[in-house]
RNA sequence: GGGGAUGAACGCGAAAUGGAAAGCGGGCUGAUUUUCAAUCAGUUGAUUUUGCGAGUUCGAGUCUCGUCAUCCCUGCCA
């Protein structure tokens, strides 16, 4: 029975990268029958917080990845990896480490093992160098029983390599040499990542680990404990990173809130779309088509499909109309405007809501309304924002005109300011009003008035709407509807509001 | 300092076994004589092309060696 996980630790938002983790995870139980479990990795008590627990829980339930069984937070199973570590120093496979603890300072850390490293190398210090290694079990007992603090570290074998094959970056090999005696449990009886990881990828059952290439070196330590504790070894399948546009690491500190999985919920994404594009980074489907629902996702996934290069999300952070990778972007706009509306009219009356323009009236007597407006402007929009940006002015009177569309096509043609209330008069006089005998009605007027059809077009499109783009304009009469057609083009708002 | 991974157009990325460098996004142009980030059509991007330099071969994105760049690990962080 395939069982997979997807373990993040809680200390802040839900990150892209890690999303992306979950969701591979998820596909591939989806696809072979597999159970699909989630593992808080709360240890780091310092920094980790119940409001992300939260958020990744939310994050995981809005791209719609369920989760089997009940959540397990490895800081419940602390015990359990303090009583192994202990376990397997009594069977010698790790010792208790005597060394006082160096204090590091977080901020330097990385230069700090290398510039130790590079000493160690000149002098000829190799990690199997612990004086504590090797010391007797009785002397060992003896000090401990006295009181004498110690790490617990892995006994690593001096010479022989550790290998295994990645399902993703396929054979990998490393030399024991190489490898340090890992600290199990500091010496304040906390037990360290690789132990718990492994414990609890043990009992949960875990056969398939699939997580970030970042973690690729540190898998042969961990083989070194499946070993150490008579366990069986997963299959492990390594993920290509997700990179910002330079290639540096993607972090929240330098690129801010486009890598955090909330935003693009709360800026207006469809999960269903970010879910697929999110799907694309690192794996590609082998008939190349792109768009892909829940099913086809879980019908075309398999680990083979996974990819090695690091990918680049392409955001760009100063410009609004490109906040976030293009593609993504075009994604949720494709999804907006071909999905089935049933789907998205849900979406659409959250956002309203949330922007105070919902009507309870879009759920009853005008209903066919709402679903006819829905369907014309969602035509071009790229987030569920814009049905209550852009899209204002179809659901309520309180909208902005913008002041390049009153300029470009009303204020440039003096005679609008009485050919629209003229217009508007036309419009009202029509019998039944539709799109095509509000045309009827417009073209008439302006062979009479003896203007271009088009400047009463693009004069009505900014006096109903507001702006200088949208969809047809007589579909746009016909949504609008004759009565606030009639007023908003009577409306003085472009002499007041832009005079001069 | 040591070890590991990767390197295909602006970005995502197809190309078993060596045998004509897909597709998508982006950009550009035209149409829609009513706009547009919609739609349709076309087009541009690697062409002294697959980071760079050699080698093996009739033939190399694919194999070998070297080199460079980026990222990861090297912690009593996760």
């Amino acid at each position: 029975m395939t069982r997979v996980r997807f373990a993040p630790s809680p200390t802040g938002y839900l990150h892209i990268g890690a999303a992306r983790s979950a969701l591979f995870n998820w596909l591939f139980a989806r696809k072979v029958g597999g159970t699909f479990l989630l593992r808080i990795e709360d240890t780091d008590l310092q920094r980790s917080t119940d409001e992300s627990t939260r958020s990744i829980i939310e994050g995981l339930e809005w791209l719609g990845l369920d989760y089997d069984e009940e959540i397990v937070f490895q800081s419940d199973n602390a015990e359990k990896h303090r009583v192994a570590a202990r376990r397997l120093v009594e069977e010698g496979k790790a010792y208790r480490d005597f060394t006082p603890k160096e204090q590091r300072e977080d901020k330097s850390i990385k230069q700090n093992i290398a510039d130790r490293a590079r000493a160690h190398a000149a002098e000829g210090i190799d990690h199997r160098n612990n004086p504590f290694r090797d010391l007797s079990q009785d002397e060992s007992e003896r000090r401990a029983a006295a009181g004498e603090p110690f790490a617990i570290r892995l006994k690593v074998a001096p010479e022989g390599v550790s290998h295994f094959a990645d399902i993703a970056y396929g054979e990998q090999e490393r030399a024991f040499s190489e490898i340090e005696d890992l600290v199990l449990l500091r010496s304040d009886g906390h037990p360290l990542y690789n132990l718990s990881v492994v414990l609890d990828d043990i009992e949960m059952g875990i056969t398939h680990v699939i997580r970030g290439q970042d973690h690729l070196t540190n898998t042969h330590k961990q083989i070194l404990l499946y070993q150490a504790l008579g366990a069986a070894i997963p299959q492990f399948a390594h993920l290509p990173l997700i990179l910002a546009p330079n290639k540096a690491k993607l972090s929240k500190r330098k690129h801010g809130e486009v890598v955090s999985l909330t935003t693009y919920r709360d800026r207006g994404f469809v999960p269903a779309a970010f879910r697929n594009f999110l799907a694309l980074l690192g794996w590609s489907p082998p008939e190349g088509r792109e768009i892909l629902s829940r099913d086809e996702l879980i019908n075309e996934f398999s680990l083979e499909g996974i990819g090695r290069a690091n990918a680049v999300f392409n955001f760009h952070e100063n410009d609004p109309r490109h906040w976030t990778d293009d593609k993504a972007l075009w994604m949720n706009a494709e999804y907006i405007r071909t999905m089935p509306l049933t789907d998205l009219l849900p979406m659409v009356k959250a956002e309203l809501r949330s922007e105070k323009l919902w009507r309870e009236e879009y759920d009853d007597d005008e209903r066919a309304w709402f679903e006819k407006a829905v369907e014309l402007i969602r035509q071009r929009f790229f987030t569920l924002k814009d049905f209550s940006a852009q899209g204002r002015a179809y659901f309520s009177e309180d909208f902005d005109l913008e002041e390049a569309a009153v300029r470009k096509n009303i204020l440039k043609e003096p005679k609008l300011k009485e050919l629209l209330p003229a217009l508007a008069d036309r419009l009202e006089a029509v019998e039944l009003f539709t799109a095509t005998t509000a045309e009827a009605a417009l073209r008439a007027f302006a062979d009479e008035a003896a203007v271009k059809a088009g400047l009463f077009i693009n004069a009505s499109r900014t006096m109903l709407t507001g702006q200088a783009v949208g969809p047809s304009m007589f579909e746009v009469f016909e949504i609008i509807g004759r009565e606030r057609s009639a007023m908003r083009l009577r409306s003085q708002r472009p002499w007041h509001e832009f005079a001069g």
